[in-house]
DNA sequence: TTGGTATAGTTGTCTATACCAATTATAGAG
DNA sequence: CTCTATAATTGGTATAGACAACTATACCAA
């Protein structure tokens, strides 16, 4: 094994500990390193490599935390099964979800007005009384058929300068930029329901039809909620994949 | 900010990095900090409590990861804006689940026995041919009512001598013990359909219903799946929450 | 007012070392 | 051969210190 420190660039203004991250998941990806099968300690890894032994040890536990491996004490680090099938956990956008899908993703823009929002959606917007939020409808369709009904509620403080054609676009990069915060975590609440005699012309389906209804709020880094969005998905044609974490 | 070091106990059994957190939790429980301000720095709060930075900082990067802090390159760290509504994503039994939202859970055990399993569940559980599984049904109850009606798949080789009266305890401990192996993450899968005829019988409700159908599939930490999960939940009593992380 | 610079304080990364706790391998006794 | 005590190996916890990257502020000069 020997050279194996070349592989690690200590000049590099990338991480140490992230190409060691990549370095790993390749190793995993090309089956050097076999399911179920022990990787090398973190000390082997850390003389190998020339670098710390916590060094190492923040990689692998990154990588810990992503399910690639798991460790025992007094054993060894492990390669962990990979899942059968991949949740769609970290997307939010309906684009990013549906061409994981392998299906083509377009929109159709219904309605775009500056309201005072429905007491529910103001309050867990975190919202004064008086206090407006952007309404978008829109017509999200996989592969030119609907597939869901969107509604989405964006507090005018957070983004003021919002338009039609800015909705169009990556809201998140731009909420981001204008917040100085990041995206971060959200809270969903999913339902199933039938479908209302609106939305059934919207997507396409008989009435008494099943939907799945998803509740998606999202908060910026700081915990300030800037993005409500209310989803009725096509049950026939939506199912929702997600991953419990340990 | 004298004897703040006393609140940390050197001899004791729980590592350090543990005690730290559950003292910041405290304190941001107690709006000791509030929300929006910083906490002290790593340093200040090593110095405080006679700790290393490094260790200070191990339970700062846990309670990051558990979304109660953010940490801002060169500003400080932040206490986060408290989500309104918990997310009940860890929970994985029907139990846990239902006294959380603080309903009486109760079950009807309606059928236990041995089976060679469908195809697509055999094949999701990653089994070979002619691979027996316990298949469990239950009726769900919450508050004597109702709630869902759960299959449950268990490959007989995780767990060959479960039996009627062992499927109403806590499984899990039991599966752990015997396997030598923590139960580790699962996927789920969510839709919405009409209630099947006799699912509404289950159910007690009437047909052309909408039900809300969540399919989870759990492994242990080396990857190796243990246990399916098929329920079927009444819409109009049943609400799934989870939480998104980044 | 504007722009630059110095400075102090913050988190981010990395090293080197030490000891603890759980597990496994090994040598030796019977 | 089996059992047992010991040693070696592994991940878990903790320390101390260093430098990098970034932010906020104060101050000075144009």
């Amino acid at each position: 094994m020997k050279g194996m420190k070349d592989l690690i660039d200590k000049e590099s203004r990338v991480p140490i500990y992230l190409q060691i991250e990549e370095l790993l998941k390749q190793r995993i990806y090309l089956e050097e390193f076999k399911i179920g099968e022990n990787i090398p300690s973190e000390r082997e890894l850390s003389e190998q490599l020339n670098v710390s032994r916590m060094t190492v040890r923040q990689s692998i536990t990154n990588l810990v935390n992503n399910g690639l491996l798991y460790r025992e004490k007094g054993r060894g680090t492990y390669v962990a099964n990979p899942k059968l099938e991949q949740p769609l956990n970290g997307l939010t956008s309906f684009t990013e979800d549906m061409r994981a899908r392998g299906m083509e993703p377009s929109s159709k823009l219904i309605n775009f007005e500056k309201i005072i929002p429905p007491f529910d959606i103001g309050r867990e917007l975190q919202l004064e009384e008086d206090e407006y939020v952007f309404h978008v409808i829109r017509i999200r369709n996989a592969d030119l058929k609907p597939m869901a009904i969107e509604r989405t509620y964006i507090p005018v403080k957070i983004f003021p300068e919002l338009d039609e054609k800015k909705i169009m676009g990556s809201l998140y990069a731009l909420i981001e930029a204008r917040s100085h915060q990041k995206i971060g975590n959200a809270i969903q609440q999913m339902e199933a329901a039938i479908v209302s005699k609106e939305d059934s012309k919207y997507l396409q389906i008989s009435t008494s039809q099943a939907v799945l209804i998803i509740k998606r709020t999202s908060f910026l880094t700081d915990g300030v909620p800037f993005e409500l969005v209310r989803s009725t998905y096509r049950a026939d044609r939506y199912k929702f994949i997600s991953e419990i974490k340990r």
